[in-house]
RNA sequence: AGAGGAGUGGCAGAGUGGUCGAAUGCACUGGUCUUGAAAACCAGCGUACCGCGAGGUACCGGGGGUUCGAAUCCCUCCUCCUCUGCCA
């Protein structure tokens, strides 16, 4: 959510920042929430006036009671029965606006940085960086969904009979190997400094909204009715909502967590041939690198977030690339997003693995989220998140880009972690 | 899940219809005293919104209600504690 204050004070900056990211409407929504909020701010004095009338005449009958004087007492009591329908209009009145202006306010998304590309789709982002080889494949090579039912180590048909569709089953040395990931990733970010959580993997409402989820994609997820309450599409919202309402102090900045957690998304309507196997699932395991940074200091944090995935990258040796998404691919709340690719030689495609984002204060203002520094300020802080990595793609890569006649190898870096060096 | 109890400022804890944004203690900040520190003493010390400002408004777990007036009464939801039941 964006600050009000902003939209007033640089109305035409952001506008056109909006554009950047093919937000037709951008002109006319922000008048429109510059509008209500003018309305709001009417309201509100007006409403406070009276309340203040009303009050001052409580206390007066307040006196007079303990005066003994019931008479005037009564005449005054009469006088604030006018207040009192006045007063509740206007609550009314401003209670409407406040509605609107929050709802207006949420159709607005964040401001593209400076630094993101123009653009509208996603042939429009910018490869930003390039690394490593692609690997020669025997002759048979085969995509990640031949590959695993030859190897019997992840089972899309059982997982239909348990649940449906794009819930598998992973088996043996399937399992095993997801496992190792995990471990592998947490191990890392652990090294890089990041605090280690396990969050609730179902949420509330308010942190649908901590985090931006809802109201804008609440059909993306599941809803568990009973409680109202959501499974999370990423571990970034249990664990960027344990800072709601929080004020950090500015000597424990920043704040690093790394948690692994399942994921769960409806994707609805994007199912098809080109999101075959592993490419895109209901549930599927990330470990995902959560910071709050100082707003000075959030771009830096930023590039070293992706350095960090970028390494998971290259001690797995797969080949990848880096993409800064133009402003028509950009989420919602972000204000830029870096994409890890991983190339996928069996598909002869690049399959997103990460996406590290900066939110800037476009999630802490929903979440309340400040710091206080010296001076005894309160700003808001930047969030930023990023897969570190999600799993099922990396695994798809691995089995297709790693096979061989005997079988598939295992990335040297794993096989502590799987107690196992190949797939046979 | 059932029965009972409770939720007040950073913490502890008073307050059961008006002068309560809320006593008191601790913690914290500044000052006096001291070579320095401690102690003692004095002063300050919540958040948000509106307003150029003076100032005003709201907030005592959340929401709603009664009343001229609610921390205080009523309804509802949430959370915690005790007992009973059930169960990884």
């Amino acid at each position: 959510m964006l600050q009000i204050a902003q939209l007033r004070d640089n109305k035409d900056k952001i506008v056109e920042a909006l554009i950047k990211r093919n937000f037709k409407e951008a002109e006319e929504e922000v008048n429109r929430v510059i509008d209500l909020d003018k309305e709001r701010r009417n309201l509100v004095q007006d409403l406070e006036n009276t309340q203040s009338e009303s009050n001052n005449l409580s206390k007066q009958i307040g006196m007079l009671m303990r005066a003994g004087n019931k008479d005037e007492a009564e005449r005054v009591k009469s006088q604030t029965t006018s207040l009192k329908e006045k007063v509740k209009g206007l609550s009314e009145k401003l209670n409407i606006v406040e509605v609107d202006l929050k709802t207006e306010l949420y159709k607005i998304p964040n401001v593209p940085n400076d630094d993101v590309p123009a653009g509208t789709t996603e042939t429009d982002n910018e490869v930003v960086h390039e690394h490593g080889e692609a690997p020669e494949l025997p002759d048979e090579a085969l995509p990640h969904w031949e590959l695993i039912k030859k190897y019997d180590i992840i089972d899309f048909e059982l997982g239909v009979k348990i649940t449906g569709a794009g819930f598998p089953i992973y088996k043996g040395k399937g399992a095993r190997l997801q496992r190792a990931l995990v471990n592998f990733f947490l191990d890392e970010a652990l090294n890089a400094g990041y605090t280690e959580v396990q969050p609730p993997i179902v949420i509330n409402e308010s942190s649908g909204y901590g985090t931006g989820q809802l109201p804008d994609k609440d059909g993306q997820m599941y809803h568990v009715g009973e409680e109202n309450f959501f499974l999370i599409p990423t571990a970034e919202v249990p664990i960027t909502n344990m800072y709601r309402d929080v004020i950090l102090k500015e000597t424990e900045l920043p704040v690093k967590n790394v948690g692994y957690t399942p994921c769960f998304r409806r994707e609805a309507g994007s199912w098809g041939a080109h999101v075959r196997g592993l490419n895109r699932l209901h549930q599927f395991d990330k470990v995902e690198i959560v910071q709050i940074d100082h707003p000075d200091n959030s771009y830096n944090t930023l590039k070293a977030m992706c350095k960090h995935v970028q390494g998971l990258l290259e001690k797995l040796q797969l080949k990848y690339r880096v993409l800064n998404l133009c402003g028509g691919d950009l989420g919602f709340t972000s204000a830029q997003t870096f994409d890890m690719e991983v190339y996928s030689a069996a598909q002869e495609k690049w399959l997103e693995v990460s996406s590290v984002s900066n939110f800037e204060t476009y999630q802490a203002n929903r979440l309340k989220l400040r710091f206080e520094n010296t001076d005894k300020k309160k700003r808001l802080l930047h969030t930023l998140n990023g897969s570190a990595l999600a799993l099922p793609r990396i695994i798809a890569a691995i089995l297709e880009n790693n096979q061989t006649k005997d079988g598939i190898i295992i990335p040297e870096v794993l096989r502590p972690y799987t107690g196992f060096d190949k797939i046979d």
